[in-house]
DNA sequence: CATGAATGAGCTTTCATTCAT
DNA sequence: TATGAATGAAAGCTCATTCAT
């Protein structure tokens, strides 16, 4: 369920049995965990299937190829994201742009900062084999759907419509910027001063 | 001459015969062609040297390896890059801090276009293996560079004081805005808007 | 089984079925007929793997490099040449001195005849890259053993106490001699004349 | 003079001038000290011609290839062997067979030490390369005529007339032992026993 | 003669993928 | 279905050697 076999071209067979369905699960995780500990160039079809404790014949039982478990791996982290961010919005309950604002990316950089390493290589390499880095857009094309909410909810704080470009411009940046922090391991990701201000750039941009 | 030999890193001997220089120079070029049309795995030594119409031996005579070959395309658009800026900046003589945001933004834009996949690509793999990406950081802290002449020359335009971490935030966001354009192959790149939206975050941003 | 793999370090993993054993034995073997037939530099890992009718990938799924094969090929070697001595021993049953020394020495030239080539070549650069020459000094001392049998066995032939130093000496004496005929591809190696020799000088260092 | 060029195959041309002499000795003497320090891997034509101070071209030009170049240090080294033999055997005045022998056996011990590495390099690889490995039975032959010297200096003292086979035994006893002290990196080499063993071991076979 | 740029065959090694068992 | 032995294309890189300048 967790990783839904959605395309075609990720999946051999869709898994009938529930054993299938852990194997699956551990060849992802596996893969996972070295893209974590020892980055992308360590994570070989050999190494992820003996982590998974598989066979390499099991692992090209249910992936395609090398990137179908890479790919997995993302939807993986991106259901993570989401499902994070809905927590918390749900909690905190906030009742202002500025404080949902705030949440989205206090969710975002939270959901990160454990996953530095893997979302760094990630974000390179991988991705860029995936299909057509749709999935990439996928990710950020939800914040973008939260950011509509947050002008649904308060219209008063936002200046002007927020057309398709505005929100493309705006999650683009937001995110370009956690990507960044991310890719050169900058120890701004762990200062608040770097949170607070994403979230001004953000609220003075809707605000503009 | 133009690509200058910098880092005694990236080049394994400083060539004494004119023949050198345009081995050199042809050994970038061959790479930066391969790399904007095929894309960074096909960028091969052996295929940037057949490219460049060279040996494979005369690659590894100034090339340590594979990576210093890709970061001297890098380092050659950068050049292009700063060249360009600067170059607007002169002609466009903006005369308030929006003009200049404006010129500095259109420039980074029109140098990008013609670069989309090679850009791409090299805002990906390559990059990561480069000497700790420092090498995008200096590209970006150009940026940086310039938004701070912004703030010295316009004071008044800037609310409140342009920290480090505010710097950071504001270039990265732009940067990595466009680098997202650059990534998901958007036609937004080619649209007025966009351009004229990364301006009103920039500002809104400075002003905030 | 008769090549069984010692060291962690020879083999990279230990093979689960009886068809890995017979890759293993055949990639030894290539080795070894290339290593006597054409000499070291012509063994290289592609020559080996195509000879042993294995593919080169096969090759490295056993040993770790080139030359964890050649220490195979040698370690190989001497297993035999120990056997051989042993052999002759049991057999022989000598009841002397001279006839013990007689029977370690002929075992020893019996061994390195056919091996002419193999053995030169190995002894020379193959040695070098082995475990810091370790192995080379190992087999000359099961040679030693067999001296130190000898003075034990019939002390009264022995003038003064065989310390490690005198016990060096000897070994590497004898096979020092055989060696160079070896490497000298002299035909004395096959002359009785040389064995005798051989033998009357280890009797009279013993005795001296 | 020192290095004289013998065999048509070492030298391109005979250096007329003394600036050759000059270049010829500069690149013996690099490859000595590579040799020396670093091992016969390390001993590329590009790093002698470097360290000569010469260009490869220019190494070219006295040297058919590399191995002429590593001949040739071999051949410098036998002339120092063979004239601090001399040297010795003419200062020491030696009156006995025991006398000589012990002077031979010192000189070769004391021209050996500071070579180790250079000269256990040279006994393997680049040995095997030259001329069909005449140019070592060439070094040893000379400590034969040695020999050869003695028992006719000291005909009582040999107890059977020494024929081919008996000196080559002999020599190529001491020099393996010896060899193998190199090879081996055993301290042996700097303990007095061990000379001390090996004259016995001559004397006792002479007397055998 | 000297130089050093250019050459390219050839080496070792990796790793995604297949398929007989 | 699971296994893991086998595959082999392909990559990065070295270095002895040549030859135009």
């Amino acid at each position: 369920m967790a990783t839904a076999p959605e395309t075609s071209k990720s999946l051999r067979k869709t898994p009938r049995q529930a054993r299938s369905e852990a194997t699956i699960a551990a060849i992802v995780e596996a893969a996972a965990q070295i893209l974590e500990q020892e980055g992308e160039e360590a994570a070989t079809t050999a190494r992820i299937a003996a982590r998974a404790g598989v066979s390499i014949g099991s692992l090209y039982q249910y992936f395609a190829d090398r990137d179908a478990v890479l790919a997995a791996v993302i939807r993986r982290d991106r259901e993570t994201v989401s499902a994070e961010i809905a927590r918390r919005i749900a909690e905190g309950n906030p009742n202002s742009a500025e404080a949902l604002v705030r949440e989205i990316i206090g969710a975002l950089i939270a959901v990160m900062r454990p996953r530095r390493r893997r979302r760094r290589l990630i974000a390179l390499g991988a991705a860029m084999r995936m299909q057509s880095s749709e999935d990439i857009a996928a990710t950020i094309d939800r914040v973008g759907a939260l950011i509509a909410s947050v002008a649904a909810r308060y219209p008063d704080e936002i200046a002007r419509p927020l057309t398709p470009v505005r929100a493309y411009t705006l999650t683009r940046a937001v995110m370009g910027a956690l990507r960044a922090s991310l890719m050169e391991n900058a120890k701004v990701l762990d200062d608040p001063a770097f949170e607070e201000e994403l979230v001004r750039l953000a609220l003075a941009y809707l605000r503009s």
